[in-house]
DNA sequence: TCTAATAATGACCAATCGGTCATTTTTCGG
DNA sequence: CCGAAAAATGACCGATTGGTCATTATTAGA
């Protein structure tokens, strides 16, 4: 009772209880990313951790609760790069498509977190959840500021997200980046467009969000060097 | 060796067999659309469909089989939906908005059928499987004719897949058709924004997609009776 | 150094898994 | 009515499953 109600402090036990914790996280993530969850068990997970059995439990109840671990970590992460990349973006349509810039960006370079994120959340990717709370509010101030036109929210939510997440699974598959820049700055436009925006504007907001987040993509036509 | 080399004419036994496996197949359908593939077992599969064991085996050699059928089964119903309501229909752009519609009342429809798809084909999206031939076709054509513009097909293909797909979970989980078809109406909308179609070109459009397939979306702006 | 608390361990369990196969039931040709 | 072929059956097998728990190893504080 010496140091308040507060048994643990920052010592080595912590850390070793972190980084147990840490490595049961690490491979379900793995195993996630290419099996169902049913599709793996206990033993392969505190194998692939090598930890024992028994220290799985003391840190999970079940493996569902690490699966939803699993996810809300990589969604956390998701979320933040999201959020650094729009830090000082106002226009919502330019944060739209940054936003789906970032996502893909994030799929070809972490593709087992995505994997793992997509099956895990496979299901789920209702509107409401929180997870696309971010974009449903760019959608709603670009919506509020006549940046987008006849756009209805729950119409235009269904749109963004769907073609984000079909642009994160896309990214898993293919191999050059360079014609993945191009394709997240071509579905931007089309997605922005789709919004209201002029085919130009779309154009040139699209041009834009891939050249930030993607470094290998140029704009839409070729200038001399 | 009598008539020809054909063992099996139209008789009881085909009847019956071909009732073990319709039986089989249905209730693979109705848990897939609950669980994963592993989280379903041969016994909950036997079970459900009145049928022992080895009369499993007798048709699949495994639990993927049986997967891959029942997905298969369900795509081709879907296709076959979507091949009716297009089949005198020109259009690119009308053709890809009553896809969109065809999905979604489907999915309204029979939810358990198009769940048990998703789940099974969750990951699988490539546009280039041949699920989406169909949709491919349209969009080629109507790229080609010049009815949609300044569309790439890849990008085009994601856009279009992506919408489908998403608007068929949703139309998993909304309660009033009503507002389903009005969500189909204004999401082809955007759809067809998207792919090039001036505003009011692609409202007569998506409007007329939704009222010829989804039968309580109204026009868009509402008439006096 | 000693002790209490905490975390890691892996042997162990009953239940369930996918898959097999000898047997019984049904159907068909004659 | 009689075999023979085809199909359905369910008891059975070894492996694997999720989950437990008494034991051991590590750490913190005195």
């Amino acid at each position: 009772m010496r140091a308040a109600a507060r048994p643990l402090e920052n010592g080595k036990e912590d850390r070793r209880r972190a980084r147990t914790r840490a490595a049961l996280l690490q491979a379900g993530r793995t195993l996630f990313a290419e099996c169902a969850v049913d599709g793996v068990s206990v033993d392969d997970i505190v194998l692939r951790a090598d930890v024992a059995k028994g220290s799985f439990y003391n840190h999970f109840a079940d493996k569902d609760e690490l699966a939803r671990h699993v996810a809300a970590e990589v969604r956390a992460e998701a979320e933040a790069l999201v959020g650094a990349a729009n830090r000082a973006v106002a226009d919502p349509a330019l944060r739209v498509a940054q936003a789906l810039c970032v996502f893909v960006q994030f799929a070809a370079e972490r593709p087992e977190k995505v994997r793992a994120l997509m099956r895990l959340h496979s299901g789920a990717t209702l509107p409401e959840a929180p997870f696309n709370s971010g974009v449903r509010a760019d959608l709603q101030r670009g919506i509020a500021e006549r940046r987008f036109s006849d756009v209805t929210l729950p119409a235009g939510l269904l749109l963004v997200i769907g073609t984000v997440q079909i642009a994160m699974g896309r990214a898993l598959e293919a191999e050059r980046p360079v014609a993945l820049a191009e394709l997240a700055r071509d579905l931007g436009f089309l997605l922005l467009r789709g919004l209201g925006l002029a085919a130009k504007d779309a154009v040139a907001v699209a041009g834009r969000a891939a050249e930030r987040i993607l470094p290998s993509a140029g704009p839409r036509t070729r200038r001399r060097p």
